[in-house]
DNA sequence: ACATGAATATTGGAT
DNA sequence: ATCCAATTTTCATGT
């Protein structure tokens, strides 16, 4: 899993760690170093001197980890070219990416250490409780939304975007049901209004519901769904642990 | 910088080291490993056995990174608690937050290194091209946007959000301008509507405009702008290299 | 290459 | 604590 590891090494010793490293590719290499970092492309920034801990994975991808939180202080998910120099004795990485157009240039005054990993083949990843999960489980069985709703569409398009469900209630009238995996904020409910009148400008005067799906809502949302005859459904996501009374869940 | 390094350590050496050095605080953690990982919280999911990097820094904040890209495969931004236990032999790290309710779970089945890094103070950092300086800019000198504008106001709230610049034009007409500091989508130009919509529900039948100032749009945007009677206009964020005719650079 | 939309989005600021 | 909007959002997906 190590493939090599310096310490304190010289700027020349980092320099010709990294070249190497990257030249031969498929590791993640590592440097933990006073350094400073520029960044200029979509944004420009510079972070002054401080100590950081540099990753550039195979994928070419750099991100500089400060000593907090999980965003990087600087980063770039891929590049086309890195490059490795020595300037006035201090070794430089430049990772470059062509569009949109952009570098971050790590200069590394004070290395502390070097490494370079393989990390080999990841076992698989299974993730639950997205928002296609709840689509899918919901398509499945509409009347966990309300009892006699029949799926007409998945995704439908409008001329203002895709509607999640598109179904039909048990008095015949059209259903436009904008899902929400998290607690729905007022920009769902702009959302869910734009595709409820896109479908009223097409089938003219028939009745159109328009449901909001979600586990919760903010207080504004639930307002302003109120005042454009919206309606909200509170439906979740993830398998419930304790369901109480009023709680729909997926997989209860 | 390096306050402790382990190669190859066993399981009974990595626990110590984790409960050691999580308990003396102030330290970034990370350990090279192949692993198992659980989250649970906001959604759930499961990474197989597989060869990561995981970061434990010192606000309590965990990152699984894998192999490529930048975003990790699992994370949590803050830990309200971090436990390291021995279960069946093997070291498992555990970091739980309680707002939201959620927790990582890291079981390192063959740790490969471990280190402890004191990061220190860092230097200042220095971001350029926000939509923040963007607004200061065009505040100071609204007639980059347009000759004989006027601010009226910055952030005016109104019943559907805050509107980025209020201004009067040459003449006397009421505008309101989104700012977007990055290529605008149709989410902008919808923005921008429930703006318009608004203040003109508030002003009556006063002719208000509707402006859309960004570096770019996207076509299915403009066509929309253009459908609602709402304007473009090229507006660059950041320090221009070479500018264009058309182009207008704030710091130009 | 471009546009679109989800995400365990994260993060900072205002209320 | 909640809500809101920006973000160098990143990333996968569809066209």
């Amino acid at each position: 899993m190590v493939r090599d590891l310096l310490t304190e090494p010289s700027h020349e010793e980092l320099a010709e760690f990294l070249d190497e490293q990257l030249r031969l590719g498929g590791a993640l290499v590592q440097v933990v170093a006073e350094c400073e970092v520029l960044y200029s492309g979509r944004a420009a920034s510079v972070a002054e001197a401080g100590e950081y801990v540099v990753l550039v994975k195979a994928d070419g991808s750099v991100q500089v980890q400060g000593p907090r939180g999980v965003k990087p202080v600087n980063w770039q998910p891929q590049t086309d070219r890195l490059d490795v120099a020595l300037e006035e004795g201090v070794a430089v990485l430049v990772a470059e990416r062509f569009t949109p157009a952009e570098f971050v240039r790590v200069a590394f005054h004070r290395p502390a250490l070097a490494l370079a990993l393989e990390l080999g083949e990841n076992g698989n990843f299974l993730l639950m409780g997205t928002e296609a999960e709840m689509q899918r489980a919901l398509a499945q069985d509409p009347t966990i939304i309300e009892p006699g709703l029949t799926v007409l569409d998945m995704e439908l398009p409008t001329d203002v975007g895709g509607i999640d469900l598109f179904a039909r209630d048990v008095a015949g009238r059209l259903v436009v049901v904008e899902l929400k995996r998290g607690k729905a904020t007022h920009e769902a409910v702009h959302q869910l209004n734009r595709y409820v009148q896109s479908v009223r400008a097409v089938v003219g005067d028939a009745e159109v519901r328009g449901i909001l799906a979600a586990p919760a809502v903010t207080a504004p949302a639930l307002n302003r769904l109120g005042a454009l005859g919206l309606e909200f459904r509170e439906v979740t996501a993830l398998p419930l642990v304790e369901s109480g009374p009023e709680q729909v869940g997926l997989f209860g």
